[in-house]
DNA sequence: AACCGGATGTTATAACATATCAAGCGCGAA
DNA sequence: TTCGCGCTTGATATGTTATAACATCCGGTT
């Protein structure tokens, strides 16, 4: 699975199969992908990168979809818990999830340059995290893995 | 290296053997380890586990050390350049390095029952996310490696 | 109709973090 | 010595992120 993010790719198809999944994947499981919560995520797909909760807001606001702080927390909320959507610690920002569908450990590449933000993927408890888990008794229920530097396009810009 | 932080010790000798190390280091590259800066790595060593930046600033301002903000947000930024301390991004919270000495990329076993963080260290740029990252172009400069679950203790609470 | 649970509306506030400008201090250069 | 420089600190204000708490609405069930 390759690092999402970085290359252009037909943006409009992506949100729109994106956003179909997330919508077979709701009328699946019950799950209720209401206008605010659909419009939430469309939002993230379109914009395409890391997004403050208060950003979330401001469009959402706009659009006549709710003006105060536990709107967008709530929508984003859902989200991730949905796995829609994924929290970027480092930025405390959110951002839509560029591999749904599979169940996966999520890792990014932030550049610090650009803000613009990779998705890829881990092997769940993998590796020396994993290994030093399992020697001190400890249960992972969720990983927090996150790089910060360069894109490439930002390295050139920095020569 | 052992993850540091679930099993018991001489917590006196580890705080100051950590001040002592933290004390030579700033002699010999130049580093001012002033008062206020000094004292918020004992409080964090001695509380041994993430301390928001408001409860270090409590213990400050309750010994006349400074009491607005900027202070125990001076003092952080400080020990976390100088590598004496670390942010937790999952928690928005700081704690004192338990490898202090050892150039390092640390990752965090932190327990949802108890919030305490064991700190254990990567390879920087080791496995899928080194190779994610190469694959892609991206510099890493640094990495959060959080993981989130229950500790061996909480693991028994919970049973 | 009465009820129930999830979703939303609304107000307020908690928690985390930084900008800005002024003042003090140690130290080397003039 | 005195000046100026850089780092540290003091202080006020504000910006940013996140949640508590409670009221209301709405659709489905009994």
């Amino acid at each position: 699975m390759p690092a999402i993010g970085f290359e252009h790719h037909d943006h409009a198809a992506c949100v729109r199969t994106t956003l179909d999944k997330a919508e077979a994947h709701c009328a699946a499981t019950g799950l209720r992908l209401t206008p605010v919560r659909r419009r939430a995520l469309e939002i993230l797909l379109a914009k395409h990168r890391a997004l403050g909760a208060y950003d979330l807001l401001e469009v959402l606001a706009a659009e006549g979809l709710g003006a105060q702080p536990p709107v967008a927390y709530r929508a984003l909320d859902f989200l991730v818990k949905a796995g829609f959507a994924h929290k970027i610690e480092a930025l405390n920002a959110y951002i839509a999830c560029a591999h749904l569908g599979s169940d996966h450990a999520p890792a990014f590449l932030i550049c610090r340059g650009c803000n613009s933000v990779a998705e890829t993927d881990m092997a769940p408890a993998q590796g020396r995290l994993g290994a030093a888990a399992r020697a001190a008794g400890f249960i992972i229920e969720r990983t927090v893995v996150e790089a910060e530097g360069l894109c490439p396009e930002c390295q050139e810009d920095a020569a």
